[in-house]
DNA sequence: TCATTAACACGGG
DNA sequence: CCCGTGTTAATGA
């Protein structure tokens, strides 16, 4: 069951003795939007890996802020469980479900073994990291060389492109916490942006053209 | 100049 | 009535 699903969701040549392992160690979880799948300073003991829906990575500042660092979907591994259950130290990161999805539970004791026995793994577990880095990369240019207006137009495109109707059902409220602002900037924005027809507001619904 | 905070009115569910 | 939205005014970085 576990081994069907995960060559579905993930393309890559995986050997048949590392497919009998995830099914024999994985476990296959579901959760529902909103769900608190990570907290901040909780020990890892497993890597999800996605097999559907959407998560989302959020950075947590000492006074109450917050900041969406990235999305993962079908295909991606929580890289940021492994790198901190490498150090047996504690997440510094949250992960909430964004949509109802499944992923499968990796322990890690047992991803460590699989590094020596199988070159699938290592190369899926780099290239993961290597996607996980350019996609940290892009968080900083992001936030260093744009405004809040380029900011808000990057945030929607990304989170319409997650959306098959290319739309983003959340309040201007959510808006404001994930990307760290006040609600009357991210209203504003909104505003200028219909003007230029880049997007229609309704209420708990933005749709971008 | 642009973000933040507080405050208020409007309107739909 | 409550919540999300649109807007303004004062203050600060």
């Amino acid at each position: 069951m576990i081994r069907e699903r995960i060559q579905l969701a993930y393309p890559e040549y995986f050997e048949e003795n590392l497919l009998q392992e995830m099914e024999q160690f994985g476990s296959l979880q579901k959760f529902t939007a909103g769900d608190l799948l990570i907290d901040v300073n909780m020990l890892i003991q497993a890597m999800p890996i996605i097999l559907n829906g959407i998560i989302k990575i959020i950075r947590d500042d000492a006074n109450d802020g917050e900041l969406l660092l990235y999305f993962l979907q079908q295909g991606d591994a929580c890289l940021m469980s492994y790198m901190s259950s490498q150090h047996d130290t504690y997440s510094d990161t949250r992960t909430v479900a964004e949509t109802d999805g499944e992923f499968v539970m990796l322990p890690v004791s047992m991803m460590d073994e699989w590094l020596g026995k199988y070159p699938s793994w290592r190369k899926f577990v780099l290239s993961s990291y290597n996607k996980r880095l350019d996609e940290m990369l892009s968080v900083i240019d992001n936030l260093a060389f744009n405004d809040m207006n380029g900011r808000l137009k990057n945030y929607l495109i990304e989170v319409a492109a997650l959306h098959p109707q290319k739309s983003i059902t959340k309040t201007h409220q959510e808006i404001a916490t994930e990307m760290n602002t006040s609600r009357v900037v991210i209203s504003r924005i909104l505003k200028i942006l219909e003007k230029e027809n880049f997007l229609v507001l309704n209420r708990n619904y933005i749709k971008l053209l």
